[in-house]
RNA sequence: GCCGAGGUGACAGAGUGGCUAAUGUGACCGCCUGCAGAGCGGUUUUUCGGGAGUUCGAAUCUUCCCCUCGGCACCA
């Protein structure tokens, strides 16, 4: 079976075929850097990082390159309402940003450009487009694409005509500006002396809203992309305006063969929205939930499907996710007492076919959801067995490395890491517990249940959990 | 106006012509346990927004209708 992606180009379910072999440029629009990202945006960053990880595991090459949008309109306002120096601004939140992403396991680009580091490739490319007779220079020195010279692919990612996106439009603020014709949109963008910007042979001025990307990702992904990724308010303007510049810039078409773009994310119902006050940043959400948790959530959805927060679906994520950690606790904790024969009690057998619908549902447009839904009737089966019967370490150790290369793909067992016991103030040390629990365990001999249970009790109000098991007692940390 | 997504059991959410409609959460029952937790088994679950049609057979195809949500140049 092959790998079967939705290319919203086509708007049709393609068979995943990079333009050379298994050399896959993949190309993700990165955040703009004016605040901490939101929660949206760490939807979008963990699914393509999931598509990214599952393409390495199915044996493609990847060069995955990701922006950062690092001056913007958007980020010299807010510096103004902040008093701060903007490029300082764009700096913090780029570091915010970054930490965001490891926090949540996301693998770093392998290129990740700034547009300020990118400013004479920009101008480059602009001059091209001016050279080319597709972009046109105005009086006061703003650059504007000339969407007349390449009319055909206008609405190609959108699937709107002219007439529909003009009509759309027609409610909206009308911008002065001074383009040719309302679809143009701007290259370069000439500021006022005082404001930040570069030179450029047009005058004092920045970049405009597409071109960076274009730029970059033609820069780092070989002219031309197998994948482009982002949510799916990209579509239109943004990646529209990108295939307009760059297949007009390199002459290769298509730019980019597959288009991808991940659906919304909305909390309690309504679409999350500053005005509405139901916005929370990727740190705000951490505060509440482990980074585990969060990903776990994302990743249980599909990518196109809208995803609803609240505190109640990242709860339930939360106990849907434990219970696969139990299954990976309750496996590690046979293998302590599991011998080192070869009696696998049909667990190999069990992980073959897991594998295999693993990869069937991957394969069908990365199905999350349906891959951790067989995940969890694996587990349940693996439960089973590692109860009932003795299995051999091998077959035990082979199931713990399966629950990895999952992991590799879909990064949501890792452990979230307990805080270290010299890091609470009125902490317990392991040793500390190792003797509370031996003394409940006395008291549990004596059949003294009520000193057992108040050792228990006084555990947990300091964050330990203990359960009793066939074969011992079994403790962590929550 | 234009474009798109979707309506599946208490809830969340897979499944696009055919074995008993995944899976998770919740609730309840049972096993296990001193109790609890975890785990296992079961119930909630003959049912897929409504009508008509195609078919030996439809949640899945056709058609009509009802409803919800999102986008249309700030946006992941």
């Amino acid at each position: 079976m092959a790998l079967k992606v939705y290319n919203t180009l086509t708007r049709e379910l393609e068979d995943f075929a990079p333009i050379q072999g298994k050399k896959v440029n993949m190309y993700v629009c990165g955040p703009t850097v004016y605040d901490h990202c939101h929660l949206g945006h760490a939807r979008s960053y963990v699914s393509f990082d999931v598509i990214r990880r599952y393409l390495i595991y199915r044996g493609y090459d990847v060069n995955y390159t990701s922006n950062i949008t690092d001056v913007d309109d958007k980020v010299i306002n807010r510096a103004k309402e902040t008093g701060e120096d903007p490029f300082v601004l764009s700096r913090k939140f780029t570091e915010s940003f970054i930490e965001d992403m490891e926090t949540l396991a996301v693998l770093p680009p392998d290129t990740q450009p700034k547009v300020t580091e990118h400013i004479l490739d920009i101008t480059e490319t602009v001059g091209a487009l001016i050279e080319n007779g597709t972009a046109y220079v105005t009086p006061k020195g703003n650059v504007y694409y000339d969407l007349t010279t390449s009319e055909d692919k206008i609405g190609i990612l959108s699937h709107q005509t002219a007439e529909g996106l003009l009509e759309g439009s027609g409610n909206r603020v009308e911008v002065e500006d001074d383009k040719r014709y309302q679809l143009d949109f701007v290259l370069w963008k000439s500021a006022p002396e005082g404001e930040p910007g570069w030179n450029s042979p047009w005058g004092w001025g920045r970049p405009g809203w597409h071109i960076e990307c274009s730029v970059m990702s033609m820069k780092y992904g070989s002219g031309q992309l197998d994948i482009h990724g982002g949510g799916m308010d990209l579509i239109f303007p943004h990646h529209e305006a990108e295939i307009h510049q760059s297949e007009s810039c390199s002459g290769k078409h298509p730019f980019s063969k597959y288009w991808m773009h991940n659906g919304f994310l909305t909390i309690d119902q309504e679409k999350m929205s500053k005005s509405l006050g139901n916005f929370f940043t990727i740190k705000e959400v951490l505060s509440k939930f482990s980074p585990g948790t969060i990903r776990f959530f994302i990743v249980y959805t599909h990518y196109r499907s809208t995803i609803d927060f609240s505190e109640e679906t990242l709860e339930e994520a939360g106990r849907a996710r434990k219970r696969l950690l139990n299954t990976i606790s309750n496996v590690k904790h046979a293998l302590k007492e599991a011998h080192g024969d070869g009696i696998d009690c049909g667990l190999i057998e069990l992980i073959t076919g897991a594998r295999e619908a693993f990869i069937n549902s991957m394969d069908d447009d990365f199905n999350t959801r349906e891959a951790i839904g067989n995940l969890f009737v694996f587990s349940r089966k693996v439960n089973s067995i590692v109860s009932s019967e003795k299995p051999g370490s091998v077959a035990l150790e082979d199931v713990l490395k399966f629950y990895s290369e999952i992991n590799e793909v879909l990064g949501i067992f890792t452990e979230d890491e307990g805080p270290a016991s010299e890091d609470i103030p009125d902490g317990l040390s392991d040793e500390d517990i190792t003797e509370m629990i031996e003394l409940r365990e006395k008291a549990r001999t004596e059949k003294d249940w009520a000193r057992s249970d108040a050792i228990r009790d006084e555990l947990k109000e300091k964050g330990i959990v203990i359960e009793d098991g066939k074969d011992g007692v079994r403790w962590g940390r929550m």
